[in-house]
DNA sequence: TTTACATATACGATTTTTCACATATACTGA
DNA sequence: TCAGTATATGTGAAAAATCGTATATGTAAA
């Protein structure tokens, strides 16, 4: 991962506000992000387009749902840069955070872990 | 430091590469970078100003030479943030490096922590 | 006080990024 | 098969970032 174009994909709001709540939740899908953000759904889908093109993302569909996650491969610096700045950033998450437990109707997702 | 501004600034090759140095060398001047990155004159300093405008670095004059470094007040996570990614991507520095040793007639700097 | 060197900045042009809106695709359940 | 929900993408416009060139500023040394 070339360290430029990761630090781009961090230094948009949307993108970088949408990293740090899947860090934070383990997996979120687009109209969790589009509650707990207050944005468009076409802004929200394209900004996690961008960071899957660039393997900082995985997603599985569950029925209608597309679920994000960090991709776990991914370089362990960059993982640690996540990591530092969402801990040391948590209080910049608290409204989004806020919106997104206040959603009613949160798909129900099925542990991707199952045997 | 608003973490989208941080990584803005690090979302360039060339402000990277400069950090990158700065913080590997502890300090250097624009002529320097100029060198090591082999880019233009006016556009290090642009890149500089920003990076001094965000509170990412810190200027001295000394004579003709204007010194860059790292803000030791830079907030941890942001400085921490640095640190591993220099320590992760040493390999591209190489060749700037290899500029930066073989440039004739380095300006000397006194010791800024003299007594 | 002139010349030379190092650095900063103004300006306009080009490129890149971001966005809103419309529409397409995918899945579900009736 | 049709309607409803969730997600993705095409398109053009607007905004932001980047750059080259020219020029200004600051320092030192003659």
């Amino acid at each position: 991962m070339n360290p430029v174009d990761f630090f781009k994909c961090l230094a948009d709001n949307t993108r970088l506000q949408s990293l740090l709540l899947i860090e934070r939740e383990g997996e979120l899908c687009v109209c969790e992000l589009t509650m707990a953000l207050n944005v468009s759904q076409p802004k929200i889908s394209r900004h996690l387009a961008q960071l899957k093109k660039n393997n900082i993302l995985l997603d599985r569909r569950q029925s209608q749902w597309v679920f994000y996650r960090i991709n776990s491969e991914l370089a362990p610096w960059a993982q640690s840069v996540l990591a530092q700045t969402l801990a040391a950033n948590q209080t910049l998450l608290a409204k989004n955070l806020k919106q997104l437990y206040n959603m009613g109707d949160r798909p129900e997702r099925s542990s991707v872990f199952c045997s």
